[in-house]
RNA sequence: GCCGGGGUGGCGGAACUGGUAGACGCACAGGACUUAAAAUCCUGUAUCCUGCAAAGGGUGUGCGGGUUCAAGUCCCGCCCUCGGCACCA
């Protein structure tokens, strides 16, 4: 009977469903492992071979596990909230619900067609009112919390609140602080405007994205990608949520040092972050009693600080101009106010206007101009610089270009002309207060700060590139925010009871004309009144970002029925953290950040036993297109999974992929390829059924193998187990070909060797193997069997080839048995004739010989 | 520019802590089976030189140096390539 692929493989894919066989079993006996795939976004144009990539690996991974008596969590769910389904509503005003519905039903299809082990009744699927009221709750408990630093660690609003009642703002450390009476005095509005400083979500009038074409605001790190796409974004004001992961600044980079990620994902998400020490130092300002603060990273070169550079948009700027310098400042103003931060970043020649005011150098007493620059940004550090132009290339192609002073004051080893930012020795940094000449830098530094310090004008201090997350997205087909504006102007809270807030009907999709999402236009739903005040309000017509879902869907996949908790807290204190944790690495900054951020979030306020959510982490490397180009509609060279399956199969199909080479690593598509694997399991096939009944081969017999072939055995059971945990698919696969290419040379096939090769292959290929499994005798499915063991000392060869050499250069090889001793080695070495030839007439100096590897004579003239 | 990965046959890729470079697969060539083809099976395949052959020798892991008895693997200096960041003071 011929391996009939087709039927075996919707055999068994039934037989897995009806029988419930990967539905996780929760022993708490046993020891656990949760195993995750990145969950897909379900687009129209369905499953791509990338998405398998990961999911076979996975998968793999899973069966090995239960086959190793682990209690395997193993789920997948759907990302289904986005900006595809809503531009389809858009253009078709079909509801994205129904979309969506369509394109999570053909992704269940395509990967239940692959036969990976699933448990689908975990399935969850962000878009679902029972899924969202968990990520508006989870929403509701991070606006109700604020960041303690005292602790370090996020708390309840409410407790904030009890300790402004008790005893005032005096232990926040305020700038301004006020008494427990005075806060008790505060109207409503005042109160809710002070908490609105320390809510982890915040709303402001902040400068974004915005994209009329989308009709929404982008975040920074989205911007790229849709105007490459050829959407143009433009810098406007608005007011958006804003979410406080700056506060995690310092965690998410210290905790990232525990966790197995790759490299170049921990490195990013570590510039990402961008921590920098330095100071920040006060400048009196000529003829102003305000303080200029600025954040330097190189105090040590105060002395060569000859002007100062605030941005743009730095609120002293129309204070300090000069009545001479208004029109121009106001231009240059406008003008920055306009440009994206891209442009600002592509302006090759820097520009910027003197605002005619002074300060004071604190340690040469020079004056220093202010001038504002959109070099300077208002996002980083105070928004305004100390200008070193000998020692910082911005501010040396500034001076030059407006003629201003440059000083040296750090010297390197060699001289350099220009400018020079290395570290280095401080010279020309003397004055009566203070002298750092003849110092290296980094005493530079810390005699400067300290000086700073004593003078109380300055502080160590540290700084991070991250920003604040923009939360808010004009769109329909998002989370709603479960907030009420209120006529107060204050903001307000839904309660956990009145969750989930669903999504109203639409009519239509198209954006509101303003800047507000569609959801504006449906009248009933955003205007309401609020019970507890009575005063009339206005629902947030704005909708969460993308990433909401997914920065907790792995915790709701451990209790996806629970409708009293996002999750049970036993059931994530057994199953947390992700033991595995495998997605493509465009996810490498921003959904792993914000997922951190939360997981952190909903640790600190009790929720969770787990500091960090996903301990080890892999990418899976991009399939390229069978002509080594990325796969594109419109270079033609996508290849859909659909057809592969029909025409090979989900088991060649799994096979290849994870043949192919490396996990991590980007490799083309090759449908000889495919063909090569499929003929592999045919002669798998073959090895056991080779007959027109189907039924057992008559080679397959109860005997002991040859030692030969059981030295095989082990040699295989050894590499495939240790590959496997190693995520190293590709050699496993290897091993297990030329064990088929050996069992093929037998004409007896020893039974129990043969079973427990079947059991080898069948996490990578399950199909065959259940039916080979059946054909065996066997009653049931092999999913539970336990893995094959093996005896490593078994595996080791009898007789092993050594190599001679003469000079390093290979002369001749031979077999030995193993182990054979050095001097014995020596002797054979002699002996060999080839060698000889080489040692005719010289003079061994030096004999190497290393057991089971080689003899290497180093010979000299006679 | 900075940071991080990676350069091995015609192709995808193997190679433990320095110790036989090229496992396994694809492709290709020759052969067996067949009226023929497909499928299947067997053999060969880094490259150059000597040889009818058996065999032997040289070269070879991006390039140039170095360390070592021995380097794909370690060190120094380059080149190319992929990914990320890019006025972050």
């Amino acid at each position: 009977m011929k391996y009939d692929f087709q039927t075996i493989e919707a055999k068994w894919q039934r037989t897995w469903d009806e029988q419930h066989t990967f539905r996780t079993v929760e022993d708490l006996r046993k020891r656990k492992m949760y195993i995750l795939d990145m969950y897909p976004y379900p687009s129209g144009s369905g499953l791509h071979v990338g998405h398998p990539e990961g999911y076979t690996a996975t998968d793999i991974y899973a069966r090995f596990k239960r086959m190793n008596g682990f209690s395997v969590m193993h789920p997948m769910g759907w990302d289904a909230f986005g900006l595809p389904a809503e531009r389809y509503a858009m253009q078709t005003n079909i509801h994205p619900k129904l979309t969506t519905e369509e394109n999570v039903n053909t992704f269940r299809r395509q990967i239940k067609s692959l036969g990976l082990s699933y448990d689908w009744e975990r399935e969850v699927n962000t878009t679902d009112p029972q899924y969202y009221r968990w990520t508006q709750w989870i929403f509701l408990e991070i606006y109700n919390a604020w960041y303690d630093r005292r602790a370090d660690r996020a708390c309840p609003i409410s407790s904030l609140v009890e300790e402004l009642e008790r005893e005032g703002s005096a232990k926040l450390g305020l700038e301004t602080s006020f008494s427990a009476k005075q806060w008790k005095q505060m109207s409503r509005k005042e109160q809710h405007d002070f908490l609105t400083q320390f809510r982890l979500v915040y709303s402001a009038e902040v400068p974004v994205n915005w994209c009329e074409a989308l009709g929404t605001v982008l975040a920074n790190e989205e911007v790229a990608e849709w105007t490459e796409k050829g959407y143009s974004v433009v810098r406007r004001p608005m007011r958006q949520w804003i979410m406080r992961i700056t506060a995690y600044a310092e965690r998410l980079l210290r905790d990232a040092k525990a966790l197995d990620w790759p490299a170049s994902t921990m490195e990013q998400q570590r510039n990402w972050i961008g921590r920098s020490e330095g100071a920040e130092i006060e400048f009196e300002v000529e003829g102003n009693q305000k303080h200029l603060s600025v954040f330097t990273t190189r105090p040590d070169t105060l002395f060569g600080a000859t002007y100062m550079v605030l941005a743009p948009e730095h609120p002293f700027v129309a204070e300090i101009t000069t009545d001479r310098q208004k029109i121009s400042i106001q231009e240059y103003v406008k003008e920055t106010s306009l440009k994206s931060d891209i442009e600002r970043g592509t302006d090759k020649v820097k520009s910027g206007v003197f605002t005619g005011a002074y300060a004071i150098n604190p340690v040469t007493h020079k004056k220093m101009p202010i001038w504002i620059a959109d070099y300077v940004l208002m996002g980083y550090g105070t928004g305004a610089i100390m200008a070193v132009p000998g020692h910082d290339e911005r501010d040396f192609e500034f001076a030059k270009v407006f003629g201003l002073e440059i000083l040296s004051v750090v010297k390197g080893v060699e001289p350099s002309d220009g400018v020079f930012t290395e570290d280095g020795i401080a010279v020309n940094s003397s004055s009566i207060e203070l002298s750092i000449d003849g110092l290296p830098t980094s005493k530079a530094k810390d005699q400067v700060v300290e000086w700073l310090e004593k003078k109380r004008i300055g502080k160590s201090a540290v700084q991070y590139k991250l920003r604040d997350w923009l939360f808010s997205r004009q769109r329909y087909w998002g989370e709603p925010i479960p907030i009420i504006h209120l006529e107060d102007g204050t903001a307000k809270a839904l309660s956990t009871e009145e969750l989930p807030l669903e999504l109203p009907q639409l009519e239509k999709f198209q954006p509101s004309g303003t800047t507000e999402s569609p959801l504006a236009l449906a009248q009933d739903w955003v205007n309401v009144v609020d019970r507890e005040t009575g005063l009339k309000g206005r629902r947030e017509t704005n909708t969460m970002p993308q990433w909401a879902g997914s920065c907790w869907y792995y915790l709701r996949y451990l209790d996806p029925q629970n409708a009293k908790s996002f999750c049970d807290k036993e059931k994530e204190r057994y199953w947390m953290p992700v033991d595995l944790y495998i997605g493509g690495s465009e996810h490498t900054v921003l959904h792993l950040m914000y997922a951190r951020f939360w997981h952190k979030v909903l640790f600190d306020l009790g929720h969770l036993s787990t500091n960090e959510p996903f301990m080890k982490l892999r990418h899976q490397g991009t399939i390229l297109g069978e002509d080594s180009r990325k796969m594109s509609k419109s270079r033609g060279n996508v290849v859909n999974p659909d057809e592969i399956v029909a025409l090979y199969g989900a088991d060649s199909f799994r096979l290849f992929e994870m043949f192919m080479g490396p996990l991590e690593e980007m490799k083309p598509w090759n449908t000889k390829g495919v063909e090569g694997v499929h003929r592999f399991l045919n002669r798998v096939w073959r090895l056991f059924v080779n007959n027109e009944e189907g039924i057992l081969e008559s080679s397959i017999i109860d005997s002991d193998p040859t030692s030969d072939f059981e030295r095989l055995y082990h040699q295989t059971a050894k590499k495939v187990t240790e590959d496997i945990e190693a995520l190293r698919f590709n050699t496993a696969i290897a091993q297990m070909m030329i064990f088929v290419n050996e069992a093929t040379k037998l004409e007896q096939r020893p039974r129990q060797t043969m079973e427990k090769f079947v059991l080898l292959l069948s996490p990578f290929a399950p199909h065959i193997c259940e039916e080979l499994w059946t054909i065996l005798g066997h009653g049931s499915t092999l999913a539970m069997e336990p893995w094959p063991s093996f005896d490593p000392s078994k595996a080791i060869e009898q007789e092993i080839e050594v190599v001679f050499q003469v000079n390093g250069r290979l002369r001749s090889r031979t077999f030995v048995p193993i182990n054979t001793d050095e001097p014995g080695l020596e002797l054979r070495a002699l002996a060999d004739a080839n060698v000889k030839k080489y040692l005719d007439g010289k003079k061994i100096v030096k004999r190497i010989v290393v057991k089971n590897k080689l003899v290497n004579f180093v010979v000299a003239e006679a």
